[in-house]
RNA sequence: CGCGGAGUGGAGCAGCUGGUAGCUCGUCGGGCUCAUAACCCGAAGGCCGUAGGUUCAAAUCCUGCCUCCGCAA
């Protein structure tokens, strides 16, 4: 079970190892897009190239849809990034339980961002964890864990596809341990956990009165997708790529200090600054900040946000 | 038919109450300078997304099509 992209690497190193896939569940198609156009969800679009029976109950703990898992008898049910939370009987179903795979060292970072939000908040490690699923969300004892080091170049993408591997690989050893029974199931210590919401409109918006390293993190954490962005006369202004450049300045946070070729839009932050770099206007593609600053003729001096 | 923005010299934009195009940057050449991504002088480079229509005349008005993108999901 699962829905996005990130549950790709795990599905594909199921289907090309010993494990037989009985079928795969997924959130049902939904229009989505410029022009409202149903879409599969990248998990379903997999398993029908590869063809994998695919299941998208609205309500996965719907009784009839549950007697049709039964009916199919797995051994195990996998989750990852699913969408949905499993009630008892589900999780009662498989006999050898069922695996979840979640992008964060548990019990740091439960929830649906957790890549996300290990890189906003300037984290300089995170992982994959697997667990025996409960009826919490990512509450389960954990199975295996890996740890990942952050580096400052990552983004929430390049992190995102490491963590899809490495999610992968981690299901596979979990799997074989599961086999042979030598895994012992660790409980979390709750009092740690942390949990990484639903990320918001409201943390995607830059509030420059931040200081230049957390504006930066959140930039990258919000790259390729969905982006943090700030506004300039109305209109949107998605940041995609920033540097610090200092971290002592304290200017009017906002204010536009100077545009350089090669180097963006040096802008003040609460304390210090950061050059824009790649940034990309409502309705316009990608360009560097000095493209921009030249077609809106933005001078030392404007503010954004 | 979800809402909306945009396609103009290499880049980002202006021009769009119609009369064959302008700005900033870049590029090339020259100059200044100890030097420079700084400054000065000069040059090259555009059939204005595409197909048709209106008109004496369209980048500018109308229609179809293609492409890119933002929002919303």
């Amino acid at each position: 079970m699962g829905s996005p992209e990130y549950a790709l690497s795990s599905l594909d190193q199921l289907l090309s190892s010993s494990h037989q896939v009985v079928a795969v569940v997924t959130q049902p198609d939904r229009p989505r897009g410029r022009g409202q156009k149903m879409t599969y969800t990248p998990v379903k679009e997999r398993a029908l190239e590869k063809g994998i029976p695919v299941f998208q109950p609205e309500k996965i703990n719907d009784p009839v849809f549950t007697a049709h898992l039964k009916a199919l008898a797995p051994d195990v049910m996998v989750v990852v990034a699913y969408g949905q939370l499993l009630n008892e009987e589900l999780l009662a179903l498989p006999p050898k339980g069922c695996i979840n795979v979640h992008a964060s060292l548990l019990p740091k970072y439960r929830g649906a961002a957790p890549i996300h939000w290990a890189i906003i908040n300037g984290e300089e490690e995170t992982g994959v964890t697997t667990m025996l699923m409960d009826r919490g969300m990512d509450t389960g004892d954990m199975l295996l864990k890996r740890k990942v080091p952050i580096e400052k170049v990552d983004t929430i993408g390049s992190l995102h596809d490491k963590l899809a591997d490495i999610g992968g690989e981690l299901l596979m050893e979990t799997l074989a341990h599961l086999e042979d029974g030598s895994l012992t199931p660790e409980s979390q210590d709750h009092d740690e956990a942390s949990y990484a919401a639903l990320l918001k409109k409201e943390h995607e918006q830059i509030l420059w009165s931040k200081n230049a390293v957390e504006i930066f993190n959140q930039v990258r954490g919000l790259n390729p997708w969905p982006g943090a962005y700030t506004e300039f006369a109305g209109k949107r202004l998605k940041i995609w790529e920033s540097d610090v450049e200092d971290m002592e300045l304290k200017e009017h946070p906002g204010l536009v200090l100077d545009v350089k070729n090669g180097k963006g839009i040096r802008v003040a932050c609460g304390i210090g600054s950061l050059w824009l770099r790649i940034l990309q206007p409502q309705g316009k593609r990608r360009m560097t900040g000095e493209d921009w600053a030249r077609g809106v003729r933005l001078e030392k001096g404007s503010v954004l946000g």
